[in-house]
DNA sequence: GCGTCGCTATCTACCGATAGACAGGAAACA
DNA sequence: TGTTTCCTGTCTATCGGTAGATAGCGACGC
């Protein structure tokens, strides 16, 4: 089967979703990338014409598949927990595939040498994370105050991004499990 | 004044933890570097050979002194919720100041990138600031099983390096303090 | 006089980005 | 239908810039 011009777009980005979650942003490289994806890099350059159109495309689909997720999580489930509990599921699954970050969290932390076209994106993904915990905390915790919860919402969203970024760097997913273990305990996640 | 090799050095260590903390170890340059303390960067490699040896340092004295404050803390208080006070005022205070990180918190998002023995130092942080956080919980909660300390502290410390992460991302120092409450509300923090 | 220490000058490697050639297919026209 | 034209997508080759690192020189202090 012939490779397409869709083809080499997506595997583009798919590459390089991958490195920048396991090295970050300012390491994406586009003859790295080329050379993964089997081009050379001034076909990538044909694709994405600069280093920031490329950064934002990849986070602009990141943000957009998991916001598709995580709605798709709210359709079909119902209990509050089990659905908290998908979750913190989708952000250890970063960790144990090769000690990857969510790709907004490490380029959180890069946010100076950010394109404004790709920070943009990182706060937009962080917005659609927090008015979708917001949501799901309504209906787990229906009697609380409004801003309250959304204090919580931010919180657990931090909390979560936090044990995700201290377990990457012991390289010790356990400290990811006993964070969430101790959010749970004490209620801050449902 | 003359600057002694002392002085150098020193301002090498200064100016290289505050572009850690604004841009990571990837964006530490020995031009810029050298730039910043009004050397060469030839003299720059004179002190730290290798980069690599530049960021243990750089990681090894910011281990020491921040161990040394909260010893410190310890030392000359006793009311375990003041001692936490003051520990989360301290990393606010590295977003107030010009958005900075955590240096070992912005290390550990390109632990793919250290050399191995910056990796061991950005460990030592974490290790230290765990111990020293159990240390506190007995203190709090005097009754409270080891274990359930240990979780406990490892689920502090994540959840602040996260917070400080998406205020930094989101270039919104609230989030930081709105997440604070929020650990504090639901008793994570005592 | 012999180390110490910062300098100049330079090396190799890699970066993002661009220019220009070329292959192949679609579209337009005879 | 046959021919010409245009566009798409990839290539080779190269640009200017910056990275970390090194060799060797000269000034200064013990």
């Amino acid at each position: 089967m012939a490779k397409t011009k869709t083809d080499i777009r997506e595997a583009i980005m798919t590459a390089g979703r991958l490195a920048v979650q396991a090295h970050g942003y300012n390491a994406l490289s586009f003859r790295e990338l080329a050379k993964d994806v089997g081009v050379k890099s001034a076909s990538v350059h044909y694709h994405f014409p600069t280093k920031g159109d490329l950064g934002a495309a990849l986070a602009r689909r990141y943000t957009e598949e998991g916001s598709a997720a995580l709605n798709e999580l709210l359709a079909t489930m119902s209990n509050p927990a089990q659905i908290m509990d998908r979750y913190v599921a989708i952000f250890r699954a970063a960790l144990a595939n090769d000690n990857r970050m969510c790709l907004c969290g490490i380029m959180s932390a890069e946010l100076d040498d950010l394109p404004e076209e790709v920070r943009v994106e990182v706060d937009k993904f962080a917005a659609v994370n927090l008015a979708w915990l917001e949501r799901v905390l309504v209906i787990a915790q229906p009697k609380a105050p409004k801003p309250a919860l959304t204090d919580q919402a931010t919180a657990i969203f931090a909390a979560i991004e936090g044990a995700q970024l201290v377990a990457r760097g012991c390289q010790d997913i356990g400290i990811y499990d006993r964070s969430i273990r101790a959010y749970r305990g004490t209620g801050l996640i449902p």
